[in-house]
RNA sequence: GCCCCCAUCGUCUAGAGGCCUAGGACACGAGCUUUUCAAGCUCGGUACGCGAGUUCGAAUCUCGCUGGGGGCACCA
Protein backbone atom coordinates (compact mmCIF):
# COMPACT_ATOMS: atom_id res chain seq x y z
CA UNK A 1 0.00 0.00 0.00
CA UNK A 2 1.57 3.29 -1.50
CA UNK A 3 -1.44 5.32 -0.21
CA UNK A 4 -1.49 6.82 2.74
CA UNK A 5 -3.98 5.86 5.69
CA UNK A 6 -5.97 8.81 7.26
CA UNK A 7 -8.92 7.96 9.57
CA UNK A 8 -10.37 9.92 11.77
CA UNK A 9 -13.05 9.81 14.47
CA UNK A 10 -15.66 12.39 14.38
CA UNK A 11 -18.05 12.16 17.40
CA UNK A 12 -20.61 15.23 18.52
CA UNK A 13 -19.32 16.58 21.74
CA UNK A 14 -22.97 15.51 23.47
CA UNK A 15 -21.76 14.54 27.00
CA UNK A 16 -20.37 11.49 26.98
CA UNK A 17 -18.69 8.66 25.17
CA UNK A 18 -21.15 5.96 23.61
CA UNK A 19 -20.16 2.15 23.52
CA UNK A 20 -21.23 2.30 19.67
CA UNK A 21 -19.09 4.78 19.72
CA UNK A 22 -16.10 3.81 21.21
CA UNK A 23 -16.20 0.55 18.72
CA UNK A 24 -15.84 2.64 15.83
CA UNK A 25 -12.85 5.16 17.26
CA UNK A 26 -11.39 1.43 17.92
CA UNK A 27 -11.81 0.29 14.61
CA UNK A 28 -10.57 3.41 13.25
CA UNK A 29 -7.89 3.39 15.07
CA UNK A 30 -6.78 -0.08 14.85
CA UNK A 31 -7.05 0.35 11.32
CA UNK A 32 -5.02 3.35 11.17
CA UNK A 33 -2.23 1.73 13.68
CA UNK A 34 -2.16 -1.87 11.61
CA UNK A 35 -1.26 0.24 8.60
CA UNK A 36 1.05 2.82 9.69
CA UNK A 37 -1.51 5.67 9.13
CA UNK A 38 -2.80 8.26 10.89
CA UNK A 39 -5.48 8.85 13.15
CA UNK A 40 -8.07 12.12 13.98
CA UNK A 41 -9.83 12.99 16.01
CA UNK A 42 -12.45 15.70 14.48
CA UNK A 43 -15.29 17.56 16.67
CA UNK A 44 -18.62 17.89 14.98
CA UNK A 45 -20.14 20.21 16.99
CA UNK A 46 -22.40 22.45 13.98
CA UNK A 47 -25.04 21.70 16.08
CA UNK A 48 -25.46 25.48 17.76
CA UNK A 49 -28.67 24.08 20.51
CA UNK A 50 -26.53 20.73 21.69
CA UNK A 51 -23.33 21.70 23.34
CA UNK A 52 -22.48 20.66 26.43
CA UNK A 53 -20.14 21.64 28.28
CA UNK A 54 -17.00 19.93 28.95
CA UNK A 55 -17.82 17.39 26.36
CA UNK A 56 -14.65 17.63 24.31
CA UNK A 57 -12.68 17.54 27.32
CA UNK A 58 -14.58 14.63 28.60
CA UNK A 59 -14.34 12.74 25.55
CA UNK A 60 -10.59 13.01 25.11
CA UNK A 61 -10.38 11.54 28.54
CA UNK A 62 -12.54 8.67 28.34
CA UNK A 63 -10.95 7.92 24.78
CA UNK A 64 -7.48 7.98 26.57
CA UNK A 65 -8.59 5.87 29.60
CA UNK A 66 -9.45 3.35 26.64
CA UNK A 67 -6.03 3.72 25.86
CA UNK A 68 -7.14 4.52 22.02
CA UNK A 69 -4.78 7.31 20.95
CA UNK A 70 -4.95 10.06 18.34
CA UNK A 71 -2.38 11.87 16.15
CA UNK A 72 -4.00 14.41 15.16
CA UNK A 73 -7.03 16.70 17.14
CA UNK A 74 -7.74 18.79 19.43
CA UNK A 75 -5.25 20.13 22.15
CA UNK A 76 -2.49 17.89 19.93
CA UNK A 77 0.51 20.41 19.47
CA UNK A 78 -1.52 23.40 20.65
CA UNK A 79 -4.20 23.03 17.57
CA UNK A 80 -7.64 22.66 18.58
CA UNK A 81 -9.46 25.03 15.98
CA UNK A 82 -8.96 23.11 12.74
CA UNK A 83 -10.23 19.52 14.95
CA UNK A 84 -13.21 21.63 15.83
CA UNK A 85 -15.94 22.02 13.24
CA UNK A 86 -17.09 25.61 14.78
CA UNK A 87 -13.83 27.23 14.51
CA UNK A 88 -13.74 26.72 10.71
CA UNK A 89 -17.43 28.12 9.86
CA UNK A 90 -16.14 30.63 7.28
CA UNK A 91 -14.46 27.53 5.63
CA UNK A 92 -17.87 25.54 4.45
CA UNK A 93 -19.18 28.84 3.87
CA UNK A 94 -17.25 29.31 1.61
CA UNK A 95 -17.25 25.83 -0.15
CA UNK A 96 -21.22 26.22 0.25
CA UNK A 97 -20.96 29.08 -2.26
CA UNK A 98 -18.52 27.86 -4.84
CA UNK A 99 -21.45 24.88 -5.05
CA UNK A 100 -24.02 27.62 -5.41
CA UNK A 101 -21.85 29.57 -8.15
CA UNK A 102 -21.29 26.19 -10.39
CA UNK A 103 -25.04 25.48 -10.12
CA UNK A 104 -24.74 22.52 -7.69
CA UNK A 105 -26.70 24.11 -5.09
CA UNK A 106 -29.07 27.26 -4.13
CA UNK A 107 -30.36 29.32 -1.66
CA UNK A 108 -33.82 28.71 -0.37
CA UNK A 109 -35.45 31.27 1.68
CA UNK A 110 -38.64 28.83 2.48
CA UNK A 111 -39.74 29.39 6.16
CA UNK A 112 -40.07 26.78 9.06
CA UNK A 113 -43.91 26.96 8.42
CA UNK A 114 -43.51 26.49 5.37
CA UNK A 115 -41.29 23.30 5.28
CA UNK A 116 -43.88 21.95 7.76
CA UNK A 117 -46.86 22.34 5.99
CA UNK A 118 -45.35 20.48 2.85
CA UNK A 119 -43.98 17.50 5.16
CA UNK A 120 -47.80 17.18 6.51
CA UNK A 121 -48.82 17.19 3.24
CA UNK A 122 -46.89 14.54 1.37
CA UNK A 123 -46.84 12.76 4.42
CA UNK A 124 -50.52 12.21 4.60
CA UNK A 125 -51.61 12.49 0.73
CA UNK A 126 -52.42 9.10 -0.23
CA UNK A 127 -51.77 9.71 -3.99
CA UNK A 128 -47.74 11.02 -3.31
CA UNK A 129 -46.71 7.50 -1.60
CA UNK A 130 -42.88 9.66 -1.17
CA UNK A 131 -40.94 10.51 2.12
CA UNK A 132 -41.93 13.86 3.14
CA UNK A 133 -38.80 15.54 1.41
CA UNK A 134 -38.77 19.32 0.70
CA UNK A 135 -40.79 20.46 -2.69
CA UNK A 136 -38.01 22.07 -4.20
CA UNK A 137 -39.54 25.34 -4.02
CA UNK A 138 -36.54 27.89 -4.52
CA UNK A 139 -34.66 25.37 -6.53
CA UNK A 140 -35.94 27.56 -9.56
CA UNK A 141 -35.36 31.22 -7.99
CA UNK A 142 -33.47 33.34 -10.83
CA UNK A 143 -30.09 34.17 -9.42
CA UNK A 144 -31.43 38.17 -9.60
CA UNK A 145 -34.76 36.84 -7.07
CA UNK A 146 -32.44 35.40 -5.10
CA UNK A 147 -29.84 38.14 -4.24
CA UNK A 148 -32.36 40.69 -4.02
CA UNK A 149 -33.96 38.78 -0.76
CA UNK A 150 -30.65 37.99 0.31
CA UNK A 151 -29.54 41.19 0.41
CA UNK A 152 -33.25 42.24 1.66
CA UNK A 153 -31.74 40.25 4.85
CA UNK A 154 -34.47 37.21 4.25
CA UNK A 155 -33.24 34.17 5.92
CA UNK A 156 -32.18 31.78 3.99
CA UNK A 157 -30.13 28.44 3.76
CA UNK A 158 -28.17 26.58 1.13
CA UNK A 159 -29.36 23.47 -0.39
CA UNK A 160 -27.78 21.00 -2.47
CA UNK A 161 -29.29 20.44 -5.89
CA UNK A 162 -29.53 16.72 -6.08
CA UNK A 163 -30.10 15.25 -9.70
CA UNK A 164 -33.54 15.00 -10.85
CA UNK A 165 -33.05 11.72 -12.12
CA UNK A 166 -29.92 8.94 -12.47
CA UNK A 167 -28.86 6.69 -9.71
CA UNK A 168 -26.06 7.31 -6.99
CA UNK A 169 -23.72 4.04 -6.34
CA UNK A 170 -20.41 3.68 -4.28
CA UNK A 171 -18.52 1.17 -2.70
CA UNK A 172 -18.32 -0.01 0.51
CA UNK A 173 -15.94 -2.11 1.93
CA UNK A 174 -18.08 -4.28 4.45
CA UNK A 175 -21.44 -4.01 2.36
CA UNK A 176 -20.07 -3.78 -1.35
CA UNK A 177 -21.98 -2.02 -3.82
CA UNK A 178 -24.59 0.53 -2.49
CA UNK A 179 -27.13 2.28 -5.05
CA UNK A 180 -29.93 4.28 -4.62
CA UNK A 181 -31.89 6.23 -7.38
CA UNK A 182 -31.51 10.09 -6.76
CA UNK A 183 -34.94 10.70 -7.35
CA UNK A 184 -35.55 9.72 -3.50
CA UNK A 185 -33.01 11.98 -2.40
CA UNK A 186 -33.80 15.31 -0.77
CA UNK A 187 -32.11 18.50 -1.58
CA UNK A 188 -30.27 18.36 1.97
CA UNK A 189 -29.45 21.73 3.34
CA UNK A 190 -25.49 22.44 3.36
CA UNK A 191 -25.77 25.63 5.46
CA UNK A 192 -28.42 26.38 7.81
CA UNK A 193 -30.11 29.67 8.19
CA UNK A 194 -27.68 30.62 11.39
CA UNK A 195 -24.74 30.48 8.96
CA UNK A 196 -23.45 26.91 10.40
CA UNK A 197 -22.75 23.80 8.12
CA UNK A 198 -24.83 20.85 8.52
CA UNK A 199 -23.30 17.35 9.22
CA UNK A 200 -23.26 16.60 5.40
CA UNK A 201 -21.51 19.44 4.41
CA UNK A 202 -19.19 19.36 6.93
CA UNK A 203 -18.03 15.69 6.54
CA UNK A 204 -17.43 16.09 3.36
CA UNK A 205 -15.42 19.14 3.27
CA UNK A 206 -13.62 18.22 6.42
CA UNK A 207 -12.77 14.87 5.54
CA UNK A 208 -11.59 16.15 1.97
CA UNK A 209 -9.43 18.84 3.38
CA UNK A 210 -8.05 16.58 6.28
CA UNK A 211 -6.95 14.20 2.98
CA UNK A 212 -8.99 11.01 5.11
CA UNK A 213 -8.56 8.04 3.05
CA UNK A 214 -11.19 5.98 4.95
CA UNK A 215 -14.16 6.87 6.35
CA UNK A 216 -15.02 4.22 8.97
CA UNK A 217 -18.60 5.08 10.82
CA UNK A 218 -21.85 3.67 11.68
CA UNK A 219 -24.18 2.78 9.91
CA UNK A 220 -26.63 5.01 10.52
CA UNK A 221 -24.62 6.89 8.29
CA UNK A 222 -25.02 4.72 4.97
CA UNK A 223 -28.13 6.49 3.58
CA UNK A 224 -27.02 9.59 3.43
CA UNK A 225 -23.77 8.83 1.98
CA UNK A 226 -25.15 8.93 -1.48
CA UNK A 227 -25.37 12.56 -0.51
CA UNK A 228 -21.85 13.23 0.29
CA UNK A 229 -20.95 10.97 -2.84
CA UNK A 230 -22.65 13.71 -4.81
CA UNK A 231 -20.99 16.48 -3.09
CA UNK A 232 -17.62 15.36 -3.72
CA UNK A 233 -18.70 15.17 -7.55
CA UNK A 234 -19.98 18.39 -7.15
CA UNK A 235 -16.56 19.57 -5.93
CA UNK A 236 -14.95 17.12 -8.12
CA UNK A 237 -13.10 15.78 -5.65
CA UNK A 238 -12.13 12.00 -5.10
CA UNK A 239 -13.98 9.43 -2.71
CA UNK A 240 -12.70 8.41 0.30
CA UNK A 241 -12.78 4.23 0.91
CA UNK A 242 -16.65 4.25 2.70
CA UNK A 243 -16.71 1.63 5.49
CA UNK A 244 -19.90 1.18 7.62
CA UNK A 245 -19.98 -0.41 10.73
CA UNK A 246 -23.20 -2.10 11.98
CA UNK A 247 -24.64 -0.89 14.88
CA UNK A 248 -24.95 -2.42 17.98
CA UNK A 249 -27.98 -3.71 19.48
CA UNK A 250 -30.03 -4.12 22.75
CA UNK A 251 -31.27 -7.69 23.73
CA UNK A 252 -34.27 -6.81 22.22
CA UNK A 253 -32.18 -6.30 18.63
CA UNK A 254 -33.14 -2.45 18.43
CA UNK A 255 -30.64 0.27 18.19
CA UNK A 256 -29.14 0.17 21.45
CA UNK A 257 -29.43 2.33 23.69
CA UNK A 258 -30.10 3.57 27.37
CA UNK A 259 -33.13 2.61 28.97
CA UNK A 260 -32.17 -1.56 28.44
CA UNK A 261 -28.85 -0.50 29.82
CA UNK A 262 -25.38 1.77 30.21
CA UNK A 263 -24.36 3.04 26.68
CA UNK A 264 -21.83 5.47 28.06
CA UNK A 265 -18.42 3.83 28.67
CA UNK A 266 -17.62 6.69 31.34
CA UNK A 267 -20.53 3.80 33.55
CA UNK A 268 -18.59 0.72 32.75
CA UNK A 269 -15.61 2.77 33.82
CA UNK A 270 -17.13 3.74 37.06
CA UNK A 271 -18.61 0.44 37.48
CA UNK A 272 -15.06 -1.04 37.34
CA UNK A 273 -14.47 -2.49 34.61
CA UNK A 274 -10.89 -2.62 32.94
CA UNK A 275 -10.78 -0.73 30.23
CA UNK A 276 -8.84 -3.88 28.75
CA UNK A 277 -12.05 -5.83 28.89
CA UNK A 278 -14.22 -3.15 27.63
CA UNK A 279 -12.14 -2.83 24.62
CA UNK A 280 -11.65 -6.36 24.10
CA UNK A 281 -15.29 -6.69 24.07
CA UNK A 282 -16.08 -4.12 21.87
CA UNK A 283 -13.39 -5.20 19.48
CA UNK A 284 -15.13 -8.68 19.42
CA UNK A 285 -18.86 -6.99 18.56
CA UNK A 286 -18.82 -7.44 15.00
CA UNK A 287 -15.00 -8.53 13.95
CA UNK A 288 -12.86 -11.82 14.54
CA UNK A 289 -9.72 -13.20 14.37
CA UNK A 290 -10.54 -16.33 11.72
CA UNK A 291 -9.51 -18.17 14.79
CA UNK A 292 -10.95 -19.12 18.00
CA UNK A 293 -9.17 -16.50 20.19
CA UNK A 294 -11.18 -14.27 22.26
CA UNK A 295 -8.67 -12.67 24.71
CA UNK A 296 -6.66 -9.79 23.07
CA UNK A 297 -4.60 -6.67 23.94
CA UNK A 298 -4.50 -4.11 22.49
CA UNK A 299 -1.10 -4.83 20.78
CA UNK A 300 -2.70 -8.10 19.69
CA UNK A 301 -5.64 -6.21 17.95
CA UNK A 302 -3.42 -3.94 16.29
CA UNK A 303 -1.87 -6.51 14.78
CA UNK A 304 -4.39 -8.84 14.05
CA UNK A 305 -7.68 -6.35 12.91
CA UNK A 306 -8.21 -6.13 9.48
CA UNK A 307 -11.34 -4.47 8.08
CA UNK A 308 -12.13 -7.30 5.63
CA UNK A 309 -12.52 -9.12 8.46
CA UNK A 310 -15.85 -6.93 9.94
CA UNK A 311 -19.28 -8.16 9.39
CA UNK A 312 -22.35 -6.87 8.50
CA UNK A 313 -24.91 -7.61 10.85
CA UNK A 314 -25.38 -5.78 14.48
CA UNK A 315 -24.13 -7.05 17.32
CA UNK A 316 -26.19 -7.62 20.49
CA UNK A 317 -24.51 -6.03 23.60
CA UNK A 318 -23.95 -9.33 26.03
CA UNK A 319 -22.74 -7.95 29.94
CA UNK A 320 -22.14 -11.07 30.54
CA UNK A 321 -19.92 -11.49 27.90
CA UNK A 322 -18.12 -8.71 28.74
CA UNK A 323 -17.75 -9.83 32.96
CA UNK A 324 -16.27 -12.77 31.43
CA UNK A 325 -13.65 -11.00 29.64
CA UNK A 326 -12.98 -8.43 32.71
CA UNK A 327 -12.00 -11.77 34.76
CA UNK A 328 -10.01 -12.83 31.93
CA UNK A 329 -7.79 -9.50 31.52
CA UNK A 330 -8.19 -9.30 35.34
CA UNK A 331 -6.17 -12.08 36.04
CA UNK A 332 -3.37 -11.44 32.87
CA UNK A 333 -2.98 -8.24 34.51
CA UNK A 334 0.39 -7.66 36.51
CA UNK A 335 0.33 -7.60 40.38
CA UNK A 336 1.55 -4.17 40.46
CA UNK A 337 -1.47 -3.25 38.44
CA UNK A 338 -3.91 -4.87 40.37
CA UNK A 339 -2.75 -3.48 43.85
CA UNK A 340 -3.01 0.32 42.13
CA UNK A 341 -6.61 -0.32 41.55
CA UNK A 342 -7.16 -2.00 44.88
CA UNK A 343 -5.87 0.82 46.20
CA UNK A 344 -8.23 2.94 45.03
CA UNK A 345 -11.25 0.73 45.21
CA UNK A 346 -10.23 0.69 49.35
CA UNK A 347 -9.96 4.28 49.09
CA UNK A 348 -13.05 4.79 47.51
CA UNK A 349 -14.67 2.45 50.50
CA UNK A 350 -13.60 5.09 53.35
CA UNK A 351 -10.82 2.45 53.71
CA UNK A 352 -6.47 3.79 54.15
CA UNK A 353 -4.62 1.40 51.83
CA UNK A 354 -1.84 2.69 54.02
CA UNK A 355 -3.09 0.82 56.57
CA UNK A 356 -1.87 -2.45 54.90
CA UNK A 357 1.53 -3.72 54.20
CA UNK A 358 2.25 -3.90 50.26
CA UNK A 359 2.99 -7.01 50.93
CA UNK A 360 0.15 -8.38 52.83
CA UNK A 361 -2.35 -6.62 49.89
CA UNK A 362 0.04 -8.68 47.47
CA UNK A 363 -1.07 -11.25 49.11
CA UNK A 364 -4.86 -10.71 49.24
CA UNK A 365 -4.71 -10.24 45.57
CA UNK A 366 -3.30 -13.56 44.62
CA UNK A 367 -6.11 -15.23 47.47
CA UNK A 368 -8.47 -13.59 45.09
CA UNK A 369 -7.19 -13.11 41.50
CA UNK A 370 -9.36 -16.56 40.69
CA UNK A 371 -12.48 -15.27 42.64
CA UNK A 372 -13.42 -12.26 41.39
CA UNK A 373 -14.73 -10.29 37.80
CA UNK A 374 -13.87 -6.83 39.37
CA UNK A 375 -11.43 -5.61 41.61
CA UNK A 376 -14.19 -3.92 43.85
CA UNK A 377 -15.15 -7.60 44.32
CA UNK A 378 -12.35 -8.10 46.50
CA UNK A 379 -13.89 -6.05 49.49
CA UNK A 380 -17.53 -7.43 48.89
CA UNK A 381 -16.54 -10.84 48.89
CA UNK A 382 -13.68 -10.71 51.15
CA UNK A 383 -14.58 -7.79 53.90
CA UNK A 384 -12.53 -9.57 56.16
CA UNK A 385 -8.99 -8.98 55.12
CA UNK A 386 -9.76 -4.99 55.78
CA UNK A 387 -11.84 -5.09 58.84
CA UNK A 388 -12.37 -7.36 61.78
CA UNK A 389 -15.47 -9.75 61.07
CA UNK A 390 -18.57 -7.77 62.65
CA UNK A 391 -21.34 -10.14 60.97
CA UNK A 392 -21.58 -14.18 61.05
CA UNK A 393 -23.58 -15.60 57.93
CA UNK A 394 -26.41 -16.84 59.71
CA UNK A 395 -26.65 -19.71 57.35
CA UNK A 396 -22.93 -20.52 58.32
CA UNK A 397 -23.34 -19.92 61.57
CA UNK A 398 -26.58 -22.60 61.92
CA UNK A 399 -24.37 -25.19 59.83
CA UNK A 400 -21.00 -24.83 61.07
CA UNK A 401 -20.71 -23.91 64.52
CA UNK A 402 -22.36 -26.57 66.51
CA UNK A 403 -22.20 -27.16 70.68
CA UNK A 404 -19.02 -28.40 70.87
CA UNK A 405 -17.50 -26.17 68.20
CA UNK A 406 -16.21 -23.30 70.66
CA UNK A 407 -13.98 -26.21 72.84
CA UNK A 408 -13.03 -27.51 69.54
CA UNK A 409 -11.46 -23.94 68.75
CA UNK A 410 -10.56 -23.65 71.92
CA UNK A 411 -7.90 -25.76 71.80
CA UNK A 412 -7.44 -24.60 67.91
CA UNK A 413 -6.04 -21.65 69.56
CA UNK A 414 -4.14 -22.60 71.87
CA UNK A 415 -2.38 -24.96 69.71
CA UNK A 416 -1.73 -21.89 67.50
CA UNK A 417 -0.64 -19.43 70.22
CA UNK A 418 2.48 -22.15 70.44
CA UNK A 419 3.59 -21.01 66.55
CA UNK A 420 6.37 -18.87 66.29
CA UNK A 421 5.48 -16.56 62.80
CA UNK A 422 3.48 -19.27 61.26
CA UNK A 423 3.34 -19.99 57.62
CA UNK A 424 0.59 -21.80 55.77
CA UNK A 425 1.87 -24.97 56.50
CA UNK A 426 1.98 -24.44 60.11
CA UNK A 427 -1.36 -23.76 60.36
CA UNK A 428 -2.17 -26.49 58.75
CA UNK A 429 -0.16 -29.19 60.62
CA UNK A 430 -0.80 -27.59 63.77
CA UNK A 431 -4.75 -28.02 62.98
CA UNK A 432 -4.25 -31.50 61.92
CA UNK A 433 -2.71 -32.25 64.98
CA UNK A 434 -5.73 -31.00 66.68
CA UNK A 435 -7.99 -32.68 64.61
CA UNK A 436 -6.51 -35.82 65.71
CA UNK A 437 -6.17 -35.40 69.02
CA UNK A 438 -9.72 -34.52 69.49
CA UNK A 439 -10.57 -37.63 66.97
CA UNK A 440 -12.67 -35.40 64.35
CA UNK A 441 -11.70 -34.91 60.46
CA UNK A 442 -9.87 -31.82 59.79
CA UNK A 443 -12.96 -29.99 57.82
CA UNK A 444 -14.44 -30.00 61.46
CA UNK A 445 -12.34 -27.59 62.66
CA UNK A 446 -12.01 -26.10 58.76
CA UNK A 447 -15.22 -25.08 58.72
CA UNK A 448 -15.96 -23.25 62.18
CA UNK A 449 -12.36 -21.77 62.00
CA UNK A 450 -13.53 -19.96 58.61
CA UNK A 451 -16.23 -18.83 59.95
CA UNK A 452 -14.73 -17.67 62.93
CA UNK A 453 -12.12 -15.80 60.86
CA UNK A 454 -13.70 -14.21 58.03
CA UNK A 455 -17.59 -14.42 59.18
CA UNK A 456 -18.50 -16.15 55.88
CA UNK A 457 -18.44 -20.31 54.65
CA UNK A 458 -17.03 -19.67 51.72
CA UNK A 459 -13.33 -17.82 50.40
CA UNK A 460 -9.81 -18.34 49.59
CA UNK A 461 -8.44 -21.81 51.37
CA UNK A 462 -8.20 -21.23 54.62
CA UNK A 463 -4.91 -21.42 55.56
CA UNK A 464 -3.94 -18.44 53.00
CA UNK A 465 -6.52 -16.57 54.60
CA UNK A 466 -4.82 -17.79 58.17
CA UNK A 467 -1.05 -16.97 56.94
CA UNK A 468 -2.32 -13.54 55.68
CA UNK A 469 -4.07 -11.84 58.64
CA UNK A 470 -0.88 -13.21 61.10
CA UNK A 471 -1.05 -15.12 64.57
CA UNK A 472 -2.07 -12.78 66.77
CA UNK A 473 -5.11 -11.47 64.62
CA UNK A 474 -6.32 -14.74 63.92
CA UNK A 475 -6.09 -15.52 67.62
CA UNK A 476 -8.44 -12.30 68.60
CA UNK A 477 -10.88 -13.40 65.91
CA UNK A 478 -11.04 -16.83 67.44
CA UNK A 479 -11.55 -15.12 70.62
CA UNK A 480 -14.24 -12.75 69.52
CA UNK A 481 -16.08 -15.84 67.33
CA UNK A 482 -16.30 -17.64 70.39
CA UNK A 483 -17.79 -15.00 72.67
CA UNK A 484 -20.64 -13.71 69.94
CA UNK A 485 -21.90 -17.21 68.59
CA UNK A 486 -22.09 -18.99 72.32
CA UNK A 487 -23.96 -16.26 73.65
CA UNK A 488 -26.49 -16.30 70.63
C1' G B 1 -45.56 5.35 3.71
C1' C B 2 -40.77 5.45 0.93
C1' C B 3 -35.49 4.12 0.57
C1' C B 4 -31.23 1.43 2.21
C1' C B 5 -28.94 -2.50 4.96
C1' C B 6 -28.97 -7.22 7.39
C1' A B 7 -30.40 -12.64 8.37
C1' U B 8 -26.00 -19.65 11.48
C1' C B 9 -27.24 -22.02 18.72
C1' G B 10 -30.55 -17.48 23.92
C1' U B 11 -25.92 -14.09 22.88
C1' C B 12 -20.93 -13.07 20.17
C1' U B 13 -19.41 -15.74 16.07
C1' A B 14 -16.47 -19.63 12.44
C1' G B 15 -18.11 -21.04 7.77
C1' A B 16 -16.26 -17.67 1.05
C1' G B 17 -20.41 -25.36 -3.08
C1' G B 18 -18.47 -31.13 -1.10
C1' C B 19 -13.60 -30.89 4.93
C1' C B 20 -20.70 -29.50 8.18
C1' U B 21 -24.79 -35.71 10.85
C1' A B 22 -22.38 -27.17 11.20
C1' G B 23 -16.89 -25.60 14.88
C1' G B 24 -15.43 -22.15 19.06
C1' A B 25 -16.80 -18.75 23.11
C1' C B 26 -20.37 -16.62 26.83
C1' A B 27 -24.54 -18.25 29.50
C1' C B 28 -27.05 -22.76 31.16
C1' G B 29 -27.16 -28.16 33.04
C1' A B 30 -24.47 -32.64 34.84
C1' G B 31 -20.04 -34.80 36.64
C1' C B 32 -14.83 -34.79 38.32
C1' U B 33 -11.60 -32.22 41.76
C1' U B 34 -12.17 -30.27 46.72
C1' U B 35 -12.01 -27.68 53.76
C1' U B 36 -15.82 -23.80 51.35
C1' C B 37 -16.45 -20.61 47.10
C1' A B 38 -14.31 -19.99 42.74
C1' A B 39 -10.98 -21.59 39.05
C1' G B 40 -9.77 -25.85 36.13
C1' C B 41 -11.12 -30.39 33.52
C1' U B 42 -14.89 -33.71 31.13
C1' C B 43 -19.59 -34.26 29.16
C1' G B 44 -24.54 -32.30 27.50
C1' G B 45 -28.64 -29.59 25.04
C1' U B 46 -30.17 -25.82 21.66
C1' A B 47 -28.90 -22.80 15.32
C1' C B 48 -28.10 -22.59 9.09
C1' G B 49 -35.98 -17.96 9.12
C1' C B 50 -39.35 -19.93 4.90
C1' G B 51 -40.07 -21.20 -0.32
C1' A B 52 -38.47 -21.79 -5.13
C1' G B 53 -34.44 -22.32 -8.33
C1' U B 54 -28.87 -23.26 -10.13
C1' U B 55 -25.81 -27.75 -9.23
C1' C B 56 -24.10 -34.53 -9.13
C1' G B 57 -23.97 -31.73 -4.41
C1' A B 58 -25.92 -25.51 -0.96
C1' A B 59 -25.39 -22.80 5.58
C1' U B 60 -22.51 -21.18 1.43
C1' C B 61 -24.82 -18.86 -5.45
C1' U B 62 -29.81 -16.52 -7.59
C1' C B 63 -34.85 -14.89 -6.92
C1' G B 64 -39.12 -14.25 -3.91
C1' C B 65 -41.27 -14.07 0.87
C1' U B 66 -40.89 -13.24 5.95
C1' G B 67 -38.44 -11.12 9.92
C1' G B 68 -35.17 -7.48 12.09
C1' G B 69 -32.57 -2.90 11.91
C1' G B 70 -31.33 1.92 10.09
C1' G B 71 -32.57 6.33 7.44
C1' C B 72 -36.11 9.80 5.44
C1' A B 73 -34.68 17.55 10.00
C1' C B 74 -32.14 24.33 9.20
C1' C B 75 -29.64 16.72 14.73
C1' A B 76 -25.40 14.52 14.30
Amino acid sequence: MSDTVRVRFAPSPTGFLHVGGLRTALYNFLFARSRGGTFILRIEDTDQTRQVEGAVENLIDTLHWADIDFDEGPGKDGAFGPYVQSQRLEMYREHAERLVAEGNAYYCFCTHERLEKIRRQSRYSGTLKQSPAYDRHCRSLSTDEAMRKKSAGEPYVIRMKVPESGETSFDDVIRERVTIANSILDDQVLIKSDGFPTYHLAVVVDDHLMRISHVIRGEEWLSSTPKHVLLYRSFGWELPVFAHLSLLLNPDKSKLSKRQGDVAVEEYRAKGYLNEALVNFVALLGWNPGDDREIFTMEELVREFSLERVGKSGAVFNVEKLNWLNFQHLRRKPDAEVLQLLNKELTRAGIDPSHFSEQYLLGVISAMRERVTFVRDVLEKSPYFFRPVDHYDPDVVKKRWKPHTPNHVRVLAEEFSKLQSPRKEDYEAALVRVADALSIKPPELIHPLRLAVSGMGAGPGLYDILALLGRDEVLRRIQTAIERLTQS
